[in-house]
RNA sequence: CGGGGCAUAGUGAAACGGCUAUCACGAGUCUUUUGGGAAGAUUUAUUCUGAGUUCGAAUCUCAGUGCCCCGACCA
């Protein structure tokens, strides 16, 4: 991808109504635009990161050089009265009571599964999907942290025995852990004892990332490493009894409950033999996720990506000082790596100073920083850097390709 | 939903109740520039909306709306 055709742009500065770190930096490397407070357009970068994290990759559509963008459902009244379309019928509005937007599927899911389970034979099974949810918030907030309409994936199982919903609660854990694992961020991320809620049992899990962007409080026992969220918490241990523990403020960044029969029960969910199916669901909010990414991993220049959600891999830099021969060299760069399937944001933009481009790419957070320059071919050699590190090196041109797979390894 | 704050160009800011609403960045055109946020020329506004006070309102008053923050809420 060309930097000149992006959309869109960086901003110098963040607008002053952003407090929250996540919110800055995304808006102002143009990651995401704001709609209205906690309804956000996911813009080509943004949506890339989203794509990771969902593991989706739409590589045909990049082939064509296509860029997708990802617009809210919620869109204001008067955006469509600027066009004389709000009266268009096709139009979903909300103005009955028969009619709610989506904010969790356990009332669609069970009468689903009632309509396709004939036989305990099918148990268990799992069923999932990744989709925006809608949540009428009092008070939306922190960025991507806590939007009124967001991307989630929620899983449900469904098992004929406590032993078997119990077994595949740990997969799913492990599951989860793996997610947070490639994400970068599972150093910080804690699988916390928390309240199951109105709906649930009594007690569920949460996966809480620590960051003081978060609003929940978590205390981790100083002795056996249990995790308990503030509203389960006690006096002692309830694992080891200890009263030595490390408060934290975290972001809930995945659930797992046990459902049991609470839905199962008022939807008469049973298979053949008449026993009621026990139900497991398991949230993962994959824009929270994203913005938990930036809240932990950034610096006081900018964003710094893990390299399996990076919206590109590399983010190669062309500082020509006018000369054609350099924009030559760098694009036959930028074409050697391309063939070589990695993902390359190219930075040709001619109007642009060094100090502009190194600090936007700084800003935008892309893992692996290749530079080139006069300095560098003076030497046959292109630079490589880090975002993590604070150090660069030259490299030979001939060595790029070796270097460059061995950095995503 | 309670409490607080804010609202001027795409972004950030300035302007005592008084001249044509000013500046920087961004963006457009032209010339020169390119290793850590370049230079000059030129272009870029319904001061959130509605009412009111006043000879005169970005500025004062009232109402509304939006956004941010604290709290409550959050399967």
């Amino acid at each position: 991808m060309k930097q000149s055709q992006l959309f869109t742009k960086t901003l110098k500065d963040a607008p002053k109504d952003e407090k929250s770190l996540n919110a800055q930096l995304l808006i102002r490397a143009g990651f995401v635009d704001k709609l209205s407070s906690g309804v956000y357009t996911y813009l080509p970068l943004g949506l890339r990161v989203i794509k990771k994290i969902q593991n989706i990759v739409r590589e045909e559509m990049n082939k064509i050089e296509g860029q997708e963008i990802l617009m809210p459902s919620l869109t204001p009244k008067e955006n469509w009265e600027i066009s004389g379309r709000w009266v268009v019928e096709e139009m979903y509005k909300i103005i009955n009571e028969d009619t709610g937007l989506g904010w969790t599927h356990e009332e669609i899911i069970t009468p689903l599964i009632k309509k396709h389970i004939l036989s305990h034979k099918d148990l268990p099974k799992y069923v999932y999907q990744i989709q925006t949810k809608f949540r009428n918030e009092p008070r939306a907030k922190s960025g991507l942290l806590r939007g009124r309409e967001f991307i989630m994936k929620d899983l449900y199982s469904f098992h004929e025995t406590q032993e078997d919903l119990d077994d595949y609660y740990e997969k799913v854990k492990q599951a989860y852990d793996n997610v947070y694992e490639r994400c970068g961020i599972k150093e910080l991320t804690y699988f916390a004892l928390a309240s199951g809620g109105k709906f649930s049992e009594k007690y569920s899990h949460e996966f809480q990332t620590i960051t003081e962007a978060g609003e929940d409080v978590i205390y981790i026992c100083n002795k056996c490493q249990a995790v308990f969220n503030k509203e389960v918490k006690e006096e002692k241990c309830s694992n080891c009894n200890s009263d030595d523990f490390t408060e934290k403020k975290s972001i809930e960044v995945g659930n797992i409950f046990r459902l049991n029969t609470r839905y199962s029960e008022p939807f008469e969910l049973k298979t053949e033999r008449g026993t009621t199916i026990i139900m497991g669901c398991y949230g993962l909010g994959i824009s929270r996720l994203m913005g938990a990414i930036v809240e932990v991993l950034s610096d006081g220049k900018g964003m710094a990506w893990p390299k399996n959600v990076a919206p590109f891999q590399i983010h190669l830099i062309e500082i020509t000082g006018g000369d054609e021969e350099i924009k030559q060299k760098t694009q036959e760069i930028y074409e050697i790596l391309q063939n070589k399937n990695f993902e390359v944001l190219y930075d040709n933009r001619d109007e642009k100073t060094a100090g502009e481009k190194l600090n936007d790419s700084d800003l935008i957070g892309i893992p692996l920083r290749v530079v080139v320059s006069k300095k560098t071919l003076s030497e046959n050699s292109v630079e490589v850097k880090s975002r993590n590190e604070k150090d660069a090196c030259l490299i030979k041109i001939t060595e790029i390709t070796n270097y460059v797979e061995k950095f995503f390894q």
